[in-house]
DNA sequence: TGTGTATTTAAAAACGTTATAATACTATAT
DNA sequence: ATATAGTATTATAACGTTTTTAAATACACA
């Protein structure tokens, strides 16, 4: 078969380079891929003649070859309010560096909510915020591809799970407000679409309920984690006849949008309303008062999902999966005050 | 040769599809790459047993096969300035959407200003914002993969590359400010050894020298894009004995940080302070006071990237190099009015 | 019935690797 | 010197596709 190369470009094959360092296809093979023994004298030929011929193995062969793929696709939501945050960049760059590091393809594949994306080739998968179903893993659990969902926990289904303990973070960050003597304590949601959105609500009811303050639907406000929002639910919050003093918002952007709105009406913060922010972005460092909010390990969540990714696929046993749950620490700097005496 | 499989999963390949739709490989391949002429009769039979056998072709046989890749690496700088931001995100958002819409593979490749990365088995690069050197690019030149740079107008390089004017729109900017009556006009720059900024730069100091106003270096103030050192300058600029009217921001994330010092010190928008910024970000919305921007069309250019990228990669013969460069157009706001009488 | 044309086929040669099993080489112990 | 165990090396099949070739089959039309 005559297979047309534009002009004389032609692949050097591991062929060439045993070839020109006289050994066999084999032992070239077993020094580019570090395996068992070759004697020096032979590698030292090997490795020269692969620096003269400027060889690089082709990773379709390999992967044909040995019937694994290391490459990694993120799938991420197209979706607004997720994909244009803080949180979207820090997950990519978190993942990115690490599959750097453990030498794995990073794939992209922006998901809606109901597009089908094949996965021709993929070894391992990371679901970053499985927005509404699980339709997605579940497909491809079945195709028997290793997968890891970051920041969702998904019990009912056997896949590993890499999140943050939401629940507990707004806890921590309702009940610090509470200690500084708040009552009348607002939330401004995240979309409650996703886990993390609903579960910062829960933990903010359970604080109210567990130190027996009477929930006021009133004063929480369900956004889709937008600035546009934010500012308006502040708004509605700022302009309401029984003003809370205090709110706890599911994310820096909103909570830093707050602060704006805040300021705009002439309120003071954090002396007129406390505000505890989630994420600990760093733009809530830049303003003039500190945002106090609760951090999320976000690069830490990056690197262990790779991490046990990158496990799964070089094992040769299916693996028990894992269940993790990385806390969030409360973060205080200056938003937030003792309540003033009424 | 045996190969071991864990348990009874085998790969099901193209011959499995041919033995049971009873045709031969060659049809089948045919059938799958939508070659040639196939009798409907037989292209059924085939399409059916695909179904069957949830039949799915491997993406590195084919690859090895035919010689060509359909990997487009997305080259970005894990450089904190360019990587948080709308822009960076909007970017990849461009760029994911149309691979999937031409079924080209999207890899991800952070960078830093001298990290080697490999590139075995991608077809095609895109380039987004290169930094410093122009090393990388002629490397991946130099191994004749396909190549596109995006937002820098490489004019010494025989290669592919889209652009925004930035120079023109700053200048249209600039001279919308001057056509308010404006003749002190601060600029808070970008970080300068992007392109981006500098040629930001270069507009706002080209339509002073045409208006014949002369040029303040104290008022141009240069940051690395980032929300801190925006600040900085704009409490600086605000402070000045000699405040500006006016300022030319080289991004709104930026803008919107100058707008909010400004507030913070007590000045109002656009009656003490006129202030454009650069991007369209829709965070320029969302404020009391609507941003005035240079709108870039950046999913424009994303697009325009991959589609010029997919011809490069499909083409047989070595194509012309082309050079676009997209105009960015002033969007007028709130954020300024006429200069008062002084 | 023959003739030309459109489809289809089987078989085999790539593509560039890895993995297996067999062979060649070395050194050690008998 | 000779068997033996161990180490290094090699030849070759296999991975799953595409592409080529030449031959075979079907089909329409005169």
């Amino acid at each position: 078969m005559v297979r047309l190369k534009k002009g004389p470009s032609k692949t050097i094959s591991i062929i060439d380079v045993a070839r020109l360092a006289g050994v066999s296809i084999t032992t070239v093979s077993r020094v580019i891929n570090k395996l068992s023994t070759v004697k020096e004298k032979n590698r030292i030929k090997v490795l020269d003649a692969v620096k003269q011929l400027k060889f690089q193995p082709s990773v379709f062969a390999q992967r044909l070859a040995t019937g694994k793929s290391n490459v990694v696709a993120l799938v991420i939501p197209r979706y607004e309010g997720i994909f244009y945050s803080f949180y979207a960049l820090e997950l990519i760059r978190g993942i990115g560096t690490l599959c750097e590091a453990l030498k794995l393809d990073l794939l992209l594949h922006l998901t809606d909510s109901r597009s089908k994306f094949n996965l021709r080739g993929v070894g391992g998968v990371i679901f970053a915020d499985i927005i509404g179903n699980q339709q997605q893993v579940e497909e491809v659990l079945a195709c028997g591809i290793p997968c890891v969902v970051i920041n969702q926990y998904v019990s009912d289904l056997e896949v590993n799970c890499i999140a943050i303990d939401n629940v507990a973070g707004a806890e921590s960050a309702v009940n610090y407000l509470i200690s500084l003597g708040h009552r009348r304590i607002a939330h401004i949601s995240g979309d409650v679409v996703t886990q993390a959105a609903s579960q910062r609500l829960q933990g903010y009811k359970q604080a109210l309920q567990k130190n027996k303050i009477t929930l006021d639907e009133g004063i929480i406000f369900k956004t889709d984690y937008s600035r546009g929002q934010a500012r308006l639910s502040a708004e509605k919050l700022l302009k309401a006849d029984k003003p809370a003093s205090a709110v706890f918002v599911a994310s820096d952007a909103m909570a830093l949008e707050v602060m704006a709105v805040a300021r705009e009406l002439g309120k003071k913060v954090p002396q007129d309303l406390s505000i505890v922010g989630f994420d600990d972005n760093p733009s809530g460092l830049y303003g003039p008062v500190a945002l106090t909010t609760v951090r999320q390990p976000l690069v830490q969540m990056a690197e262990e999902s790779v991490k046990v990714l990158n496990l799964l696929m070089s094992a040769k046993e299916p693996q028990k999966t894992k269940k993790i749950l990385l806390p969030a620490e409360l973060v205080i700097r200056e938003s937030c005050q003792p309540i003033k005496a009424a």
